[in-house]
DNA sequence: CCTAATTGCTATAGCGACTAGAGGTTCAAG
DNA sequence: CTTGAACCTCTAGTCGCTATAGCAATTAGG
């Protein structure tokens, strides 16, 4: 209805040109017709999708998780317990990913401080980083917990 | 000296073999001999420095850092406040993290306890998705603030 | 109507830090 | 000496994008 170019629709949506074509092309985001020579015309209804994408990017779900709400959302008549439990999946996710975070941020703010900043040789970052007995607690118990990324 | 094979390595560091080849192959780890038959052989120091970029990446510093921070520990006599700077950087990149995690718990917790269960169609859970306005506060606030990952 | 600037198109490769698999070789125990 | 576990290299896949190259279409101004 509207008819917004895919610049347009980025700017709306908050979601990146490129970003979205990459939505389009793995099928997270329904293909839109094209003007005669090609270029792609999106209305109201894939900005809604685009939105809907966006904000649970935003909370954290992966797109698997926000194909399977999609689906969802779109069969409103049934129960949502499935949509529950992929909510509450995630902030179980959340939680651990915090309390990972948390442990991390104990120990890196420990050998900081601790540090007289002196010769590398007495740094109590290189020399934490060498033992672990000298870190307080138990940071990242189980393999690889919760770091990196934006 | 202690002539290890690299299952053995991977057992005593808690590095599992594939990624002990990968550390390897782009300069993390250095190239071991190799016996007569041309499988790698580590001794202690492999091990010392395979522990080491274990317990950083554990305290979520990424490879470049560990390289850096390696190569500090190697010039003792060195002033460690480029250590130090990393450790404070890497401390900072934590505390963002858990707060846009904290962010995101918050509205997670809140469309959780709010939904009434019943059918999709007025499951808070995708009605919050499909409307950033039901949301309390602002979880990730620039673009792209901190999930993902184990 | 024509031109220039902007925006759009596809296709491919790269990021970080691994992980998985195929298909073959070496080693160590019995 | 045989067997089977552990090792080797190489390639491709993961996740969610982002960047680049080399074009084509659109739009605003004159
Ligand atoms: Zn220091
Ligand atoms: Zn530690
Ligand atoms: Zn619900
Ligand atoms: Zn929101």
């Amino acid at each position: 209805m509207t008819d917004l170019s895919i610049g347009r629709l980025a700017t709306l949506s908050g979601v990146k040109v490129p970003t979205i074509r990459y939505y389009e092309s793995i099928g997270m985001l329904d293909a839109p017709p094209r003007s005669p020579g090609g270029q792609r015309r999106y209305d109201d209804d894939h900005l809604e999708q685009l939105r809907f994408i966006r904000h649970g990017r935003e909370l954290g779900f992966g797109l698997d998780d926000l194909r399977a709400l999609q689906d969802l959302s779109a069969r409103p008549d049934r129960p949502c317990e499935e949509a529950d439990g992929i909510a509450r999946k995630q902030l179980a996710e959340v939680e651990r990913r915090i309390a990972g975070l948390e442990a991390v941020r104990r120990e890196l703010e420990r050998m900081v401080e601790r540090c007289s900043h002196g010769v590398v040789d007495e740094c109590r970052v290189i020399q934490t980083l060498s033992d672990h007995h000298l870190c307080a607690g138990d940071h990242a118990p189980d393999h690889q917990t919760a770091l990196r990324d934006t």
